[in-house]
DNA sequence: CCCACTTTGTTCGGTAGCCGAACAAAGTCA
DNA sequence: TGACTTTGTTCGGCTACCGAACAAAGTGGG
C-alpha cells in the first residue's frame, strides 16, 4: 500500500531532498575547503539561510572554520572544511568464515584493523562476541584520543529484507535463526547500528571511496567466495520487492551447463564460485603439468597469485570464470543500463587479467548502443572494501540526517 | 555531477514528496468519495491545511464536492470525488508499422480510438501528420462538449534519452533523424506534450489501471513484434543511464543458439521475434501436417488464434518462445528482485497458454526463495495498453504538477 | 593616498506553509 | 433533552526561508 502515484517526466538535477541541513553538511564534506557564499551559489539557498545553518553546525563540531582564503575582489571568505576526525565509525563485515573490523574516520581512512577466522556459519553468539571484542579491540589501540564510535555499520553475508532488517541470515544460515547480531552490538557499543547486504556494501563504498564516486547508477559485482552484485540506483542502494535484488549467483548462463546445489543446470555460481574454480583447476592440471598450481593445496588465494605471476593454467581458469561473469554482465547492461560496473571481491585485484577476457565477453553480447559497456573496472578498495562499505554506511546516515548522532562533537 | 550523497537506512512508508498539493490530488484520484477529515487521517496533515488545500483545488475543477457522506457519530462529512471529466488526453501509439491514437479522459477510460496504418519507419513526416489528423478526428467526434485536451503524451518503439527527450528514434530509425515529432503536436493541438519509451509506458499503464496497481517495483515485457522491457522501481520508471534500460531483446540466454542480427549468438529476439516465431512455425509445418496454420499466410494473428484454439503447432511454438521468455525473466527476478511481473504485447491475450510453460521455466531457474516468481501475470489491457500508457504519462504529470496545466476547469 | 566598487557575512523584517487550539455546525446516543 | 463526537473553518503562532540593508574587509584606478 505505497504511494501509487510517482511517475512524472524527468527533470534533471532538480533534486533536493533531505533539507538544507543535510545539503549544507553534504556539500562541506564534499570540498575540501569551502566558504559560506559559496555553498550559497552551489546549492541556490540563499546567503541567510546559509548562514544561519552553518552557524547551527559548528557547535557539533562536525565541520570547523579554517582560516580564510582568496579575495575575489572583496571581502576574503572565512574557509570551512569537514572535520574528518570529529568521530570515528566501526565498520563489521561478517564474512562466511570470517569477521573482520574495521575504525575508520569521516572521511573513509581505515585508522584500525582487526580480523579473524571463525566459523560464522554455525556460532552466531561466537561471532557476535568476536565482533565485539575485535570492536573493542580497534577501539583501544587509538588510546584516549577516541572516544565512542558514532555508530557501527555490520555487513552480512546474506540478503536484508528492507522492511525489517533486524531479521536476517536466516534464510541461508538456519543457526542464526532469530538471533540479534544487531542487539548485542547496540548493548556492548551503546550507538546506533546499521546493516545491509555485504555487495550492497561493497557498492556503496565504491560510490564514495572508489572507482564509482560521481556515478549515481551502476552495478558492483563481489566475486569472492560466493558471487553478488549490489545495485545503485540514483544514488541509493536497490533492494527489490523483498531484499533480495542483486541475487546473481543462480542467474542461468547455459541450459546445458553443469547441475547446480539450487537444483537448475548452468547457474553462473556453477562457473566462478571458489569451489567451482578449485575443481576446475584439478580437472585441467594433468594439461598443465608445469603450472605452479601443481601440487600446491587447492585455495582461491593460491589462484590468484599463480594467475598474477601469469601461470598458464591459473589464467586459463580465469578467463573462462570472466567470460562466465562477463554473459551475466551483458544481462545486467542490457536491463539496466547502468553507467558504470565495478568488479570488487579477491578476484578484482587481478585487474586486467580478469577485465580484458570479461569485457570481450560482455562486448560480443551487448548492443553497440550501450557504450556503457567500455566502462567496466575493477575495484582498488582491496580486500578491506567490505567492511570500508559498513563504515560508509553509517556515514551517509550521519551525513542526511546528523540529528541522529548527537554526541559527535565531544571529541 | 548529480547529488552524491543519498543513501541512507531504509525508511518504509515515510516518503513524502511534492507538497500537500499533489498529496491530496492523488489521494482524491484513487478513492472513489472521500472527505477532507479523511485525508487529513490518511495523509497526516492537519484538518486545517487539508481544509485550505481543498479550498486551492476545488476552482481549478479537478475535484468536486458530491453531497454528505453517513455520519461516523458526529458532523456528516462532505464528500469529494475527482473530476474524472475535468479535460481529455491524448495518447499516441507510434508503432513499427502503425499509428494508433487514444483519446481519455482523466480515468484512463478510452473516449475515442483511431488506428491506421502506415510505413513509420520510412516517414516522419507522414507519421506525424497522421498522428495529428487521427488526434483531430478523436476531438471531433466527441463534438462540443470536450475542449482541446490537457496534453498528449506520445509512446515510441525506441529508447528516449531521459536527459533530453526531444531526440528521439534516432538510433534504430536513421530517417528519423533530427525530426521534431513533439513540436509538430505541440504546435498543432498547443497543449504540453510528453514522450517515453512503449515498453515505459506500458508498464505505466499497468501500474495505473492494470496488474500493477499498488506495486511499485515490477518489471513489464511487451512481446510483440518486437520484444522490451519497462521497469518500475519505487514507483517511477526506470530509465538507466542513457536511457536504455529495458532493451532485453538481445540478452543472450544460449551461448550455441542461432546467429542474431546484431552479431551475438542466441539472443532472446532470435526466439520470440514475430520472426523468429514465424519462421519457426514453417519449420515445424511438416511435422503438423493438420494444423490449422497450414496453408495460411504465416501471421503474429493467425498464431495467436490458432494458440486460443488449441491448435498443436502453434501451442508448441509459443510454448517454446514462453520458455525462452522465462529464462530471461528468471534472470529479471535474481537480479532485480521485483515484487511483480506483467506480460503485455499482443502474445498477452494467449493468458494461460503463455503462462504455464513461462512459470514453469521461471520456477526451475530461481531460487526458491524468490517468491516473486509465482507473481507472473498477463496484462489484460489489451492492444491498446501503450496509446492508453502514453495517456496516462500525462495524467501522472498533471496529478504530479496541477499547476502545469491552468487551463484545465474549463470544460 | 583616497574613493568607488566588490565580495562576504550578519542582522532584520516579511512572507509562506503548516500546525494546534478554539469554535460553530451538524450529527449520535442514552 | 443533554452530553458527547465528528466535521469543517478560522485564527494566532511557529518555523523556515528569503530579500534588503548593512558592516567588515578587500581591490583597483586616479
Amino acid at each position: 500500500m505505497t504511494t501509487a502515484w510517482r511517475a512524472r517526466q524527468s527533470r534533471p538535477g532538480a533534486a533536493r531532498e533531505g533539507g538544507p541541513i543535510t545539503e549544507v553538511l553534504e556539500f562541506v564534506w564534499r570540498r575540501k575547503t569551502v566558504s559560506r557564499a559559496e555553498i550559497a551559489r552551489h546549492t541556490g539557498r540563499s546567503r541567510s539561510t546559509i548562514s544561519e545553518v552553518v552557524g547551527r553546525l559548528l557547535p557539533t563540531g562536525l565541520i570547523e572554520e579554517v582560516g580564510s582564503g582568496e579575495s575575489r575582489g572583496g571581502r576574503r571568505p572565512i574557509l570551512m572544511q569537514f572535520r574528518d576526525r570529529a568521530s570515528v565509525i566501526l565498520g563489521v563485515d561478517i564474512g562466511a568464515a570470517h569477521v573482520s573490523v574495521a575504525l575508520t574516520d569521516l572521511r573513509g581512512r581505515i585508522l584500525e584493523w582487526r580480523e579473524e577466522d571463525h566459523p560464522v556459519q554455525s556460532d552466531p553468539q561466537g561471532t557476535a562476541d568476536l565482533a565485539v571484542r575485535l570492536g573493542k579491540a580497534c577501539l583501544a589501540a587509538r588510546g584516549n584520543g577516541v572516544p565512542a564510535p558514532m555508530g557501527i555499520g555490520v555487513a552480512v553475508p546474506s540478503p536484508v529484507d528492507p522492511g525489517s532488517p533486524y531479521r536476517i541470515l536466516e534464510r541461508i544460515l538456519p543457526a542464526w535463526h532469530a538471533f540479534d547480531l544487531l542487539g548485542v552490538l547496540r548493548d556492548h557499543f551503546e550507538v546506533p547500528v546499521f546493516v545491509d547486504n555485504d555487495a550492497n556494501l561493497g557498492a556503496l563504498a565504491e560510490h564514495h571511496w572508489g572507482k564509482a564516486v560521481g556515478i549515481d547508477d551502476f552495478a558492483y559485482l563481489k566475486v569472492a567466495t560466493g558471487i553478488g552484485a549490489g545495485l545503485m540506483i540514483d544514488g541509493e542502494i536497490y533492494r527489490g520487492a523483498t531484499g533480495v535484488a542483486g541475487e546473481i549467483g543462480h542467474v542461468a548462463i547455459d541450459p546445458r551447463g553443469p547441475e547446480c546445489v539450487c537444483g537448475n543446470r548452468g547457474c553462473l555460481a556453477t562457473f566462478v564460485g571458489t569451489a567451482s574454480l578449485l575443481s576446475r583447476i584439478q580437472a585441467l592440471l594433468p594439461q598443465f603439468p608445469q603450472s605452479v598450481l601443481n601440487g600446491t593445496v587447492a585455495d582461491i588465494r593460491a589462484l590468484e597469485d599463480a594467475a598474477l605471476a601469469d601461470d598458464p593454467l591459473a589464467l586459463k581458469v580465469v578467463g573462462e570464470a570472466a567470460r562466465n561473469l562477463g554473459i551475466v554482465i551483458a544481462g545486467v547492461l542490457n536491463l539496466m543500463n547502468p553507467g558504470s560496473v565495478v568488479v570488487g571481491g579477491s578476484l578484482a585485484r587481478l585487474g586486467d587479467r580478469l577485465l580484458v577476457p570479461l569485457s570481450e565477453a560482455v562486448a560480443s553480447r551487448t548492443l553497440v548502443a550501450s557504450a556503457a559497456a567500455s566502462r567496466i573496472r575493477t575495484s582498488e578498495l582491496g580486500p578491506r572494501a567490505t567492511a570500508l562499505g559498513a563504515a560508509t554506511h553509517v556515514l551517509a546516515a550521519a551525513l542526511a540526517d546528523p540529528s541522529l548522532f548527537p554526541g559527535v562533537g565531544t571529541s
